[in-house]
DNA sequence: CAGTGAGCGAGCTTCCGCTTGACTT
């Protein structure tokens, strides 16, 4: 629209995200007309690897497809433009992507002016106008070595996965690292014995001036055996308990630095529950609004302006000294630093409209933003130790008084370990020699914990830590080592375990056995068999590539490429020559790996029982395929590895399905499929519970529970049906009703209630649905890749959380 | 969506980093 009366325009400036590009326009004024390039507009070929080996790894690059609508435009802005800005990031990508522009808009140099800029303000624009420079040659050459690298690994690699272990497997310099995590923090788990120890509590109770009060505290020893803690615990009924020292020291809290992509990720797992992907698409929500600075960013810096901003709101709402105006340094490894920390556009702004989901992460953002430049809370922590008469072991009491809140004001940054948060406590005044009483003793028996596994959050913060991987790009890999079937991101509900406890009641001290829910896990990635198998292949085979430095090593070569030092070429030709032939050596020399494990035999045959991951996943086999007979086979279940599965287990599994007996007159048998464990009932499948049902002890009434249970839903999902046609039925679907017709589904238009519809409309609607599928026939083939890839995901368990969160999607665009 | 576990073997899969929509069953 505005475009027609800017034809004549002197500048065009090229920026990398269209919400930027609004923004700038505003302050170049109307001499200046601002378009993006969507990112990257052009990729290496995705056939024959896209890169010439026989010509000095000459790339190959094509503009993407949905790229080429942009590019059209670019091109013939570019050429009436009398100057063209390319505006791209200060980084290896960014330089890239100016060069890029450059080759395929067919750009002169004369009218051709690359400038960068760290920050979206009008000074940092204006500046960047000014001091304007040429594309960085050496930079470009940089980034093409990381995406030919790239490319070259990816695509040697996964190949060999799929001759070798299974079809559509994927490898690559960055997921193969985060699978190896998890299947390292994996092992240590298997690995793991719990210890135990008795540690033992009190409440002691001080009266001052005729006034009493209570407090904790804990013994300094913890007891190895439970006679060594009942021991003790005797010793103290009626024992003297007398204050030796009260230390008090001061301490002082600082505030986080602002947000980067993985701290924001972090954080709102934490704080908001969100999911790493969930969390970037309510930012981006956020900053195609103008509300908050770009997301995807590994800089901890906030601007002049912003800073100015955020001191001056916490003058006038806390006072001067409430203010500390602080610079942070980032400390992840390799960033780039091309923007700003995530704050919001206007730090005074303390709330927003929009999405509940959006104003709490916006609430987020706001908060740690201000108490970034906020003083230090002063903390003073008081430590007591009381004596048992003249025992060697002492209790101690530990109390924490704010003396100045601080930053504490407004944010308090959360932990992963739960157990940091017990101690701090207030404690009442007390001096040395004081003597308390003894209210309430106690000693439990505590095991260690097991080596945590990672949520997506905290493998994002560990890849980050490695330098692996970029901010654009945490969330997407996550995504991917799921949707592969190397990891599952799911609860399990922990195993009951017995603990000793022993307490004091009536001046005697009583012992009882207890039971807790120990391991649990909640919202964990787990990885699979699989990945087991892929990492151990990969280490064996390819050691260097996985290993948790080669990014680091090859970020720099990249660095020397950058500094004009080493040739690009040279660099690859480096690592390729022995890479391949790592590569071909592994394809003559390995075997098939399955993970296969021969646990014993079965003892009413004799038949080997083993185990391995087969065609569909990890399974049980029972009998050989060279026997006449065939062998039997059983999926494992969900909880059990290859790695770790008994013998016993293993024969277990042969024991479904399982005949539970009738309902209705008809058949209820458990077993475990494709899908996992299900109940059979009159030709219907329902599941069972993840974490709550075992296929192995499931009884009648459970059973018959979840028949009826899926009945209920069923019919719930059925909105109508029609005596005419029993293939044509109106259903209630994931994005609302909608009608299925001889397997094909078909969409209602939002004006008609779908209960109303009589079988004529219908079928009218099925008849306009195939007619618009026949003229949309590229779009069709597009639908069926598509339905492919949700098909896919739907296996996995993030598939219903996905789809939900699309779905609200829709939502929030038709509401608009 | 449903209980499979290839000696005929087509043709496909796959990487990492930049960016947003598209559009569902």
């Amino acid at each position: 629209m505005a475009k027609k009366e800017k034809t004549t325009e002197e500048n065009l400036v090229i920026v990398e995200s269209p919400a930027k590009a609004k923004t700038i326009e505003k302050f170049l004024g109307k001499d200046f007309l601002v378009k993006s390039s969507f990112g990257h507009i052009r990729d290496l070929a995705k056939k024959d690897f896209g890169i010439d080996l026989e010509h000095n790894y000459q790339p190959q690059y094509v503009v993407s497809e949905d790229k080429k609508e942009v590019v059209k435009e670019l091109k013939s802005l570019a050429k009436s433009a009398g100057v063209v800005w390319l505006a791209s990031d200060e980084d290896r990508e960014g330089e890239a992507i100016a060069w890029h522009l450059s080759e395929v808009l067919d750009l002169k140099q004369d009218k051709t002016r690359r400038i960068v800029f760290h920050e979206i303000t009008k000074d940092a624009i204006l500046r960047a106008i000014d001091t304007p420079r040429d594309i960085d040659t050496n930079l470009v050459n940089a980034q093409q070595a990381r995406r030919v690298l790239d490319r070259l690994v990816g695509f040697e690699l996964s190949p060999v996965l799929w001759k070798k272990v299974k079809p559509s497997l994927s490898a690559g310099r960055v997921q193969s690292v985060a699978v190896r995590l998890l299947v390292e923090r994996e092992r240590e788990i298997f690995d793991f014995k719990a210890d135990s120890a008795f540690r033992v509590s009190a409440v002691f109770t001080i009266s001052n001036n005729g006034k009493k009060s209570d407090f904790k505290a804990e013994l300094n020893h913890r007891f190895k055996t439970l006679d060594e803690a009942r021991e003790f615990l005797n010793k103290c009924v009626g024992a003297d308990f007398e204050v030796q020292s009260v230390v008090k020291k001061p301490s002082v809290k600082t505030p986080a630095a602002p947000f980067t992509t993985s701290t924001l990720q972090q954080e709102a797992a934490r704080k908001l529950g969100f999911s790493v992907g969930q969390t970037m698409s309510v930012a981006q929500k956020l900053y195609e609004a103008g509300k908050i600075t770009y997301m995807r960013t590994d800089s901890v810096n906030l601007a002049k302006s912003a800073v100015s901003a955020v001191v001056a709101s916490i003058k006038s709402e806390l006072g001067d000294e409430y203010v500390k105006v602080r610079q942070y340094k980032t400390k992840a490894k390799g960033a780039q630093e091309a923007h700003e920390a995530i704050r919001p556009t206007y730090p005074d702004k303390s709330s927003v409209t929009g999405s509940a989901q959006e104003q709490k992460l916006y609430d987020l953002i706001y908060k740690r933003t201000k108490a970034s430049q906020m003083s230090d809370a002063l903390i003073e922590k008081t430590t007591v130790n009381i004596s048992v008469n003249n025992e060697k072991y002492q209790f101690v009491a530990n109390g924490e008084v704010v003396k100045f809140d601080g930053f504490l004001r407004v944010y308090i940054e959360s932990s992963d370990n739960e157990e940091d948060e017990e101690s701090a406590s207030f404690l009442p005044p007390m001096k040395e020699k004081d003597s308390v009483d003894l209210k309430k003793l106690e000693s439990r028996q505590r095991f260690s914990q097991k080596p945590a596994r990672y949520s997506e959050a905290s493998l994002v913060r560990k890849l980050e830590e490695l330098g692996i991987g970029r901010p654009s790009t945490y969330a997407p890999t996550i995504s991917t080592i799921q949707q592969r079937g190397y990891a599952v991101k799911e609860d399990r509900p922990g195993t009951p375990r017995a603990y000793q406890f022993l307490w004091m009641e009536k001046g005697d001290i009583r012992h009882e056995e207890k039971t807790e829910m120990a391991n649990a896990e909640r919202n964990k990635l787990f990885p699979t068999d699989i990945a087991m198998v892929v990492n151990d292949f990969l280490i064996s085979y390819f050691p260097n590539v996985v290993s948790y430095d080669f990014t680091a090593k090859v970020e720099q070569e990249f660095d020397e490429i950058a500094m004009g030092k080493v040739e690009w070429q040279k660099a690859i030709d480096d690592f390729y020559k022995p890479f391949h032939h790592q590569v071909e050596e592994t394809l003559e020399k390995s075997d098939r790996t399955t993970g296969e494990r021969i646990l014993g035999e079965d003892p009413k045959t004799g038949k080997p029982v083993s185990v391995r991951i087969g065609r569909f996943g990890p399974m049980a086999q029972l009998g050989s395929s060279e026997d006449e007979e065939k062998p039997r086979y059983a999926p494992l279940t969900r909880e059990q590895h290859i790695e770790t599965i008994t013998f016993e287990e293993a024969l277990k599994l042969f024991d479904l399905p399982r005949d539970l007996g009738t309902y209705e007159d008809k058949k209820v048998v458990v077993g475990v499929g494709r899908f996992g464990p299900y109940v059979r009932h009159d030709g219907k499948f329902a599941s069972l519970k993840k974490g709550i049902d075992d296929p192995m002890t499931i009884d009648l009434p459970r059973a018959i529970e979840l028949i009826e249970e899926k009945r209920e839903r069923d019919n719930k999902k059925t909105i109508k049906t029609f005596e005419e046609d029993k293939d044509l039925q109106v259903l209630n679907g994931r994005w609302g009703p909608y009608i299925s017709y001889k397997k094909k589904n078909y969409k209602i238009p939002k004006d008609q209630e779908a209960a109303a519809l009589s079988y004529q409309d219908c079928l009218k609607l099925v008849e306009e649905g195939d007619k618009t599928k026949k003229t949309k026939k590229v779009t069709a083939t597009k639908t069926t890749g598509v339905k492919k890839s949700t098909a896919k995901k739907k296996s996995g368990s993030t598939g219903k959380k996905k789809s939900t969160a699309s779905a609200a999607k829709t939502k929030s665009k038709s509401a608009k």
